[in-house]
DNA sequence: ATATACTTGACAAAAATAGTCAGCTTTGTT
DNA sequence: AACAAAGCTGACTATTTTTGTCAAGTATAT
């Protein structure tokens, strides 16, 4: 029960795009570097959330990335989704291969699956990168506030 | 997002266990044949519920494994945490792992994976196996009723 | 004793993941 | 027109995880 590294790069990177929502499009490079991901693999994610025409990309200098829609309108679940394929927690559920269960409409498994998978998708679909913005202005604030907490951080991983 | 077949087959065995319930151990074999799944690593995988406590295994002829709980104390996610770790969709959530992520309480994506990690944990803990035991006899009442349905399935998928 | 059944650890093929790399196309600027 | 910035695309590969198999045990009822 993990999501791959696609999906979580895909949200941090539109979440930097989202954090440069009104001010022009972001360079691949830019969300890289800031996010600390590879240029390359970058690449082919958002190329990806283009293609799905959750962002926008903008060819030739002074080009770069833009939110197709408002922050409020896109939400975690369109890029996981779009990054993990559908949320089919289980083989017999993804689309046009139902009919492969033998047991099918005997089979109890698939009742839980389909509630469990329900239930994700709602929940990845209650954020929305808005959320996401507001929450960062929220934790600045606090950081602020108690800046001595900043101090004990160290380490390389990323959520 | 998917669940591996470690945790799909240990929900299965672990509900032809529960079908057994009050009949004595059922063996491996039979839940194997039942199934469909390998008996070397059936082995495995009961092992590992076994260890946890979730079931109880009887050793010598007439042996077998049981339930440790009543039906309606098990739940799905008690055997998918066991099988499959821990729910922590990204790595910075797992035990003990928590000062690795670089940007910590600056980290908006941890307050995604938290959230939905939760609402995961939640659905799975909210179906026992005496629901599935319930829901199958309303299943089987119906394919009497409707006995057509049935020949139309085939292949060998499972759920 | 012995047959039945669980226990444990080592091993291996196959699939998925996580990138890397090279060369291309588009487009604004000079 | 030429150039450089920036995205586009597909092929390739190393690593890790998954999905098992296999073999050699140990425990126990009859």
């Amino acid at each position: 029960m993990k999501l791959s590294t696609k999906g979580k790069y895909g949200v941090r990177a539109v979440y930097e795009i989202a954090r440069h929502f009104g001010r022009g499009p972001i360079t691949i490079k830019e969300i890289a570097d800031r996010q600390g991901i590879s240029f390359s693999y970058l690449e082919q994610i958002l190329h990806k959330l283009g293609k799905a025409g959750l962002i926008e990309s903008v060819r030739g200098p002074a080009g770069g990335y833009l939110l197709a829609r408002k922050p409020a309108e896109l939400t975690i679940g369109d890029i996981v989704r779009t990054l993990e394929g559908p949320i089919a927690l289980s083989h017999c559920l993804e689309p046009g291969e139902a009919g492969d269960c033998y047991q099918a409409d005997d089979c109890v498994a698939r009742m839980v699956w389909t509630k469990v998978g329900a239930k994700i998708e709602e929940a990845l679909d209650s954020i929305s990168f808005e959320d996401l913005l507001t929450q960062q202005q929220v934790q600045q604030k606090e950081i602020i506030l108690k800046p001595k907490k900043k101090a004990a951080l160290a380490g390389k991983g990323v959520c």
